[in-house]
DNA sequence: AGGTAAACTTAGAAAACTACTT
DNA sequence: AAGTAGTTTTCTAAGTTTACCT
């Protein structure tokens, strides 16, 4: 459909009246990036500073006397504390955590903390406890929450305006900028990712008494809420955070900061690609450097080049040490272990094969057969000898010697530029290659544009779970496109190509083999198509008449728009398909020079907002003003 | 030099919202 | 009005790098 009207120059009326809106909204932004002196490098943030401190969670709630906590089949009233600490359980009660052993200990652990003598004299086995009537409870609220009418919902909607006109912003050097999370996070259970050892335990509730505000001193300084206290007020200029608090599960700073759309974020983030740009006329000779590393007479030198040869090919994070015991265990390149990878001298008839399996940030799988240079995998044989699995890969090595010496070839390299380089150059390399200048429609355009950041989103392993009821959506396209059998056949070796991937020609003809092997119902349409234009040839043939003539022709055009068709159902059904477990986002709020996607969208006449939505056109507002067509990374 | 804390970027899940159907 | 699929926004955990200390 979508198509269709486009082809039409038809505006959807969603877009309509984006357009509207648009218009509506005054351009009285700050445009940072066309001032004179951005990016100096003194470490003073800000000159003035001033803002209304944050928004705290709201108070507990105690439930109505009606919802009633069961222990051992009887009701119990609890104490407001242990009852709160109560809700939170009950809150997750079909969430798949509390299925999980550390989760369930850690949580009841800290519940029996803050029980009375009595309340953890009874409460002593969590398999007794019933929270379902409480659980219930909060689902209503949420459906009655859902349900209430236009005027209510829209009250709400205001004063939610109000405070975020009042809390939302700041005055930061004599302009009025978007503040990121003003809101204090709410007290809850600890939802860490993976298996980690916390998962479960108590999330305080912050208090004034927790929180540090960074201010200018000639600025109104946020006032705490009545009848308490700050716990410090401070005014460092050479820091961009506004608040600040420990939070009690790892004992870790968090901070409030500014929203991506700041000057501060954004000259940041500016800057970022700079540096990466920058890599990019020094990476050939790095990579002389450490091709002749890996023949190095030092250990630590020759374990440095391997893991610069994984960071820069495979797109590896560094990989900083971890306390164990105190989070999942994930690890990165100079973390690697023994265990995480295997060393296949052949395998499927190919030479030196690495075989990684591990567990990445946030705990997501990285799982990648490899084939190294002969000297990486003599390195890697090295490496193992003599040690057990849990053994560090990299013995000699760790993410602060391995920046030291980046930083010695480059000014600001560091282990994360080469993310952010091969990501950038990758994208501009496979928009060079699958864009198709002679093509005028921009939805195949677009295609084009999001399997070039497919492939970057795979390169840097950017996964996400399959959305749910993914198989019946799959299957109904599939019905559209009419095909059968497709799913299996890429869900199965998809994996085995995901890093061979950046050669985008072979994702294409791999989806398109595999995608036409099947019945199409557009193919039998076009089939049927075929047989009325043959008999249509043979009538024109035995009576000569213009008539027939045309009759045949439009039988021709007609295959032709079927054909076409076609490719755009299989097209569309591939990218679904293809997206089912890789999220764009990531890469392309973070490692995508945005800079490259404007000047594609301005040499195709794309309309910027098929690349970005508003929140990204915000972040990326900078880039988006400053570049034309000619822009190269 | 190496350990630790602070500051800041990157990350996927979940909630909220939107457009459209039933 | 309720349901649903798709998209955007929010949330906060989990990384990296820098700063600081001994």
């Amino acid at each position: 459909k979508k198509i269709k009207k486009e082809k039409h120059g038809e505006k959807r009326k969603h877009e309509v009246e984006q357009d509207v809106k648009q218009k509506k909204e005054p351009e009285d932004k700050w445009k940072w990036w066309e001032e004179k002196d951005n990016a100096k490098d003194s470490g003073v943030k800000w000159k003035f500073l001033e803002h209304k401190g944050p928004v705290f969670a709201p108070p507990y709630e105690p439930l109505p006397k009606t919802v009633q906590f069961k222990y051992d089949g009887k009701p119990m009233k609890l104490s407001l504390e242990a009852e709160e600490v109560m809700t939170f359980y009950a809150k997750m009660l079909d969430h798949e955590y509390t299925s999980k052993n550390d989760f369930n200990k850690n949580f009841f652990g800290d519940w029996r903390k803050v029980m009375t003598k009595e309340e953890k004299s009874i409460i002593s086995d969590l398999g007794k406890c019933n929270f379902r009537d409480v659980c219930t409870y909060f689902q209503q609220k949420t459906e009655e929450r859902k349900a209430r009418s236009k005027a209510e919902k829209l009250e709400e909607k205001q004063k939610n305006e109000a405070l975020v006109e009042e809390f939302g912003f700041c005055d930061w050097d004599g302009h009025r900028e978007k503040i990121g999370n003003f809101r204090l996070e709410p007290p809850g259970l600890f939802r860490g990712r993976g298996n980690h050892p916390k998962m479960g335990k108590l999330k305080k509730r912050i208090i004034p008494e927790d929180i540090t505000i960074n201010c200018s001193k000639n600025s109104v300084a946020p006032k705490p809420p009545p009848g308490h206290k700050w716990k410090e007020v401070r005014h460092d200029n050479q820091v961009t955070w506004l608040v600040s608090w420990t939070e009690n599960i790892q004992n870790q700073n968090k901070y409030i900061m500014l929203n991506p759309s700041s000057r501060v974020k954004g000259e940041k983030d500016w800057q970022k690609y700079e540096i990466a740009r920058n890599l990019k006329t020094k990476v050939d000779r790095i990579r002389e450097d450490y091709m002749r590393d890996l023949k190095s007479s030092e250990m630590m030198i020759r374990q440095r080049a391997v893991a610069l040869y994984f960071i820069d090919k495979l797109a590896l994070r560094a990989g900083n040490e971890k306390e164990d015991g105190e989070s999942a265990d994930t690890v990165g390149c100079c973390s690697l272990r023994c265990e995480h990878i295997k060393l296949h001298k052949q395998l499927d008839g190919k030479d030196f094969i690495v075989e990684f399996d591990f567990l990445g940030k946030d705990s997501i799988r990285y799982y990648n057969k490899v084939p190294v240079l002969k000297q990486v995998f003599k390195n890697l044989v090295l490496f193992t000898e003599n040690k057990e699995g849990g053994d560090d890969l990299f013995d000699r090595l760790n993410t602060s010697t391995l920046n030291k010496y980046l930083n010695s070839l480059m000014e600001g390299l560091t282990a994360k530029v080469f993310r952010t380089y091969n990501a950038s150059i990758t994208l501009q390399n496979q928009l060079l290659e699958l864009t198709d200048p002679d093509d005028e429609n921009v939805s195949s355009k677009i295609l084009s544009y999001n399997r070039a950041n497919r492939a970057v989103a795979v390169l840097c392993n950017h996964q996400r779970a399959a959305p749910k009821n993914f198989s019946e959506q799959m299957g109904r396209m599939n019905d559209k496109v009419g095909n059968c059998g497709f799913n299996g056949i890429f869900s199965v070796d998809y994996l085995c190509l995901v890093h061979a991937i950046l050669d985008s020609a072979e994702i294409f003809h791999y989806s398109r083999r595999h995608v036409t092997n099947g019945w199409h119902k557009k193919q039998a349409d076009i089939r049927d198509a075929k047989q009325e234009a043959k008999s249509a040839k043979s009538d024109y043939k035995h009576n000569k008449s213009e008539g027939k003539r045309k009759l045949y022709e439009a039988k021709k055009k007609k295959i032709e728009r079927l054909q076409e068709q076609l490719i755009k159902l299989e097209v569309q059904a591939t990218d679904k398909a293809k997206n089912k477990e890789i999220a764009l986002g990531t890469s392309k709020l973070n490692y995508l020079d945005p800079r490259i996607t404007v000047a594609w969208c301005k040499k195709y006449a794309i309309p910027i907002e098929k690349c970005y939505n508003k929140t990204q056109r915000d972040k990326f507002a900078w880039a988006i003003a400053m570049v034309d067509e000619s822009y190269v990374f």
